[in-house]
DNA sequence: TCAATACTTGACTATTTTAGTCGGGTATAT
DNA sequence: ATATACCCGACTAAAATAGTCAAGTATTGA
């Protein structure tokens, strides 16, 4: 059980940008420094957060990305929507409202994984970008 | 970020086995049969649930599986440790002490993640297999 | 103007993981 | 004896992952 990369890296991403002011664009060459994420594949992150509105771009030199909104009102589920990463611990979850496992009725276990599934993305709403650098102030 | 199904055939299988009495052997025949998961895997299953002592068998015509202990006290985090399924979100988490994404330090979001996993290991530490049963009384 | 910077996009690919199956056992009850 | 049912390692097709690559376009600064 675990989170994909590109999820991951768009949050580093994501909070190395909420470090800085969101006035200049912060170049993907940058934040591939910093954190030490292939550029290639921040370039791909990145599409999906522009698509989202998570961040907006200027081309050209001293071109790069900027923060739509403040820190503290982007939210972690927020960004898991942009990439895709659904909390989507089984199968048979609320999407197939019917069966699981190939039965006409809820598994045994239904239940269960919906429960774990409010309480992963209750802890991702809650938790805000702010949040990220507050506890990592001494970081880059 | 999904569980595999190992895990939860394992739980699913247990929870079958927590409604009847702790007596008598169940064949995995029969919960592949009421479960609709293939023999073959949850023999594969049961072999680790064996080796982490959550089930004892007996061989032979009649034989199956028997659970060592009361559904009361069983856990999910004792089966998931049993399948080797960790909830380790991300690779720089605790284990790799030192370094995340090839650095010397900590990853910006290294604290994130081990928040999260504290969270949902909390979730199944505090799940026992006789809670899943008590919601789901109708269910076969 | 023109070169350098930096975003844009789709396609491609090696590797790893997953979700099982297969074959050939061994032990036991009837 | 024979059918049942556990035991165990090896194998494999398919899917997902984690990227790279190629070929752009737009903008700025010298």
């Amino acid at each position: 059980m675990k989170l994909n990369t590109k999820s991951r890296y768009a949050v580093m991403a994501l909070a190395d940008m909420s470090k800085f002011s969101r006035k200049k664009p912060i170049s993907l060459r940058d934040i591939s420094l910093r954190q030490s994420i292939s550029l290639l594949y921040l370039e791909q992150i990145f599409l999906k957060l522009k698509k989202n509105n998570l961040v907006k771009s200027t081309r050209g030199t001293n071109g790069g990305y900027i923060l739509n909104k403040d820190p503290n009102e982007i939210n972690l589920s927020e960004i898991f929507l942009a990439l895709d990463e659904k909390v989507k611990t089984v199968g048979c979850n609320k999407e197939s409202k019917k069966g699981c496992n190939g039965k006409s009725a809820k598994c045994i276990t239904h239940n269960l994984w919906d429960e774990l599934e409010s309480h992963i993305n209750i802890f991702f709403e809650n938790k805000k970008l702010s949040d990220l650098i507050k506890i990592n102030q001494n970081k880059i």
